[in-house]
DNA sequence: CTGTTAGCGCGTTCAT
DNA sequence: ATGAACGCGCTAACAG
């Protein structure tokens, strides 16, 4: 591998002199420019990153911190992942996946303190996120997907929940349903004050008492036989139930299990919408779902970027986004069936 | 940030003498090694990342290639990235996720010269795959999940598509399905010699011609509605056909659904199968699908660990693995309808 | 506009 | 068993 060295020799310049071209960090004039970059062009000679780093003391590595749950990160999440590295690479940076145990403060204290990172991108921040605060305690550049409570001025990207569940439920009370029940997450992810969890849970609270419409809220495990026993408990309890919100992608197919044994069909008897879902699970399952689908892209990539801006001091006008999520309209929405098409079936229990 | 100067002051020892009581490089008095990790304790040292790469001339940083293809990762592929990160993790590695076009071999090559990484993990891997070409030719350390057709004496992990598909074809016909089509991954990928869709295809016609049994390939893009299309043709041209074994995660609901609107249902009348996908997606799906799912976990890991092993010189006394597929009975396959009972319905079409 | 030089923080050879 | 000193490849003053 040609150094610096090697190349100031061959273009007769000092090695300084091809630092500076290389970054840009002083005018050279053009004819030396042009010998410098000839003699590149020859040796193949590629910076190397690790010994700029150490001395401009900037890596251009970010990390995107990556809790390894045993929930397991979901289809959508995989999308952050995926276009965080896509943004990445565009602004020439790389990108390190830094999976670990969100509870482990040491850990995270290390990687900043390594000096590998320049910034870090955080994932399924909490509402009094420990994390978040070290980080900023540290003065350690940073981003979030997601938001805590304490994020005046920092910058995030978080999915606007009210704007989705309201959209949401318009949807629904717009083809007639009146009593909705929300299925959400576990409600140890609620206590523990997970963004989406929490802020979709107040969202519809609010919404359904401003519609006046019947709101009912189903605490749910993120796998499918969770779904399929919280359909059957929400329905033995509110036999006027017509349509469920989901954010709980994993608790679908049990949902639909249930509804199915239960004689009905989806959307005539019931209706079904997944918030916060990527557009690649809502087409896997039968009928199709209808669905609000964050612009996956947009979170991670403006996740890093706003770390990468922060990083490179450019000023950002506005360092919080909230994005909002498209409603598509698929096959397990449909009209509220009347009442009394119902009540033979609803006998039949 | 303390460096290692200060450790060796505070210590009152040499620099150097903390270097070696860091790695262990040649033997320290107890004594002596006491003082040097009381002062790092005492000081809160922690070791620059960059500065130690420059030195040893070993990042201790891998990459996982990572092509950003349209056709897009599956929930699958997901996997061999999560698990891949938590290795290199518990190796004390950091991995950085490289998303770059698969066909853009310059910018590997920058990668390989820029000495930020020590070695990579290539996915995706194809039968005559010019990234492999290189990076052997450049002696660059390398492992593979997935392989290439010349990968004799290299590391990989990849799944036994024969063995893999035996079970499929076995448990099928064992049930009594003798009429069995591929739903491969669609013909360019094959075209292109991408691993899992040729042998996976090589191994499909070899076995049901072993059988005696009656096999018919149906190639398929990847997404819902060319599943649809592809039912339809298969069984139009196919009027015997009880079964399907489908590779092809994302072209299952269409197929599903093309079985349902023909009246016909799963696995009464119709069997699936998916071979090499997640558990997580099976159970998506409604009705659960009997499926051949890969051991992840294992591959992500292996794959890391493989090159790991290489790079610290560890030899690896197998560094190819094969790994099976489990078969998990779901309730998407069942014995093949009778005869009598099924032309009745074929005829209504 | 260009050259000289002192680090960046750590690994490692050579002495002792 | 320990120290001194050099070098990894590059950036960024400082000096013309």
């Amino acid at each position: 591998m040609p150094t610096m060295t090697d190349v100031a020799k061959r273009a007769g310049v000092a090695l300084s002199t091809v630092s500076y071209a290389l970054n840009g960090t002083r005018p050279i004039s053009d004819e030396t420019r042009q010998r410098i970059f000839d003699a590149i062009e020859e040796l193949g000679y590629k910076p190397h990153a690790l010994a700029r780093g150490l001395a401009s003391k900037r890596s251009r590595i970010i990390a995107l911190l990556f809790p390894n749950s045993e929930r397991g990160l979901g289809f959508t999440e995989f999308e952050f992942v995926t276009s965080a590295a896509n943004a990445a690479k565009e602004n020439q940076y790389s990108l390190v996946l830094w999976s670990y145990d969100m509870h482990d403060l040491p850990e995270l204290l290390q990687l900043t303190q390594q000096g590998l990172v320049d910034g870090v991108v955080v994932m399924e921040v909490h509402q009094h996120d420990k994390r978040i605060a070290m980080l900023r305690e540290m003065g350690f550049p940073f981003s979030m997907i997601g938001r805590s409570d304490d994020a005046d001025g920092m910058g995030y990207v978080d999915i606007d929940f009210h704007q989705t569940m309201q959209d949401a439920i318009d949807h629904l009370a717009g083809l007639g349903h009146h009593t909705i029940a929300f299925v959400n997450q576990s409600e140890s992810a609620f206590s523990a004050g997970y963004g989406p969890v929490v802020r979709s849970q107040v969202a519809f609270e609010r919404i359904t008492q401003e519609r006046g419409l019947d709101g009912i809220t189903q605490f749910c495990r993120t796998a499918p036989n969770a779904g399929y026993n919280a359909f059957n408990a929400l329905i033995e309890a509110h036999p006027d139930l017509t349509a469920i919100i989901s954010l709980n992608e994993r608790a679908v197919p049990g949902i639909l299990q249930a509804v199915a044994e239960r004689g009905w069909s989806v959307p005539d008897d019931f209706s079904l919408v997944v918030v916060v879902s990527a557009a690649g699970m809502a087409e896997m399952i039968i009928p199709p779902l209808t669905a609000l689908e964050p612009l996956t892209n947009d979170m991670g990539r403006r996740g890093v970027e706003l770390l990468i801006h922060q990083l490179e001091g450019r000023a950002e006008a506005d360092p919080q986004a909230l994005i909002p999520c498209r409603l598509v309209v698929r096959s397990s929405t449909g009209p509220s069936p009347l009442i009394p098409a119902r009540q033979r079936v609803t006998v039949s229990r």
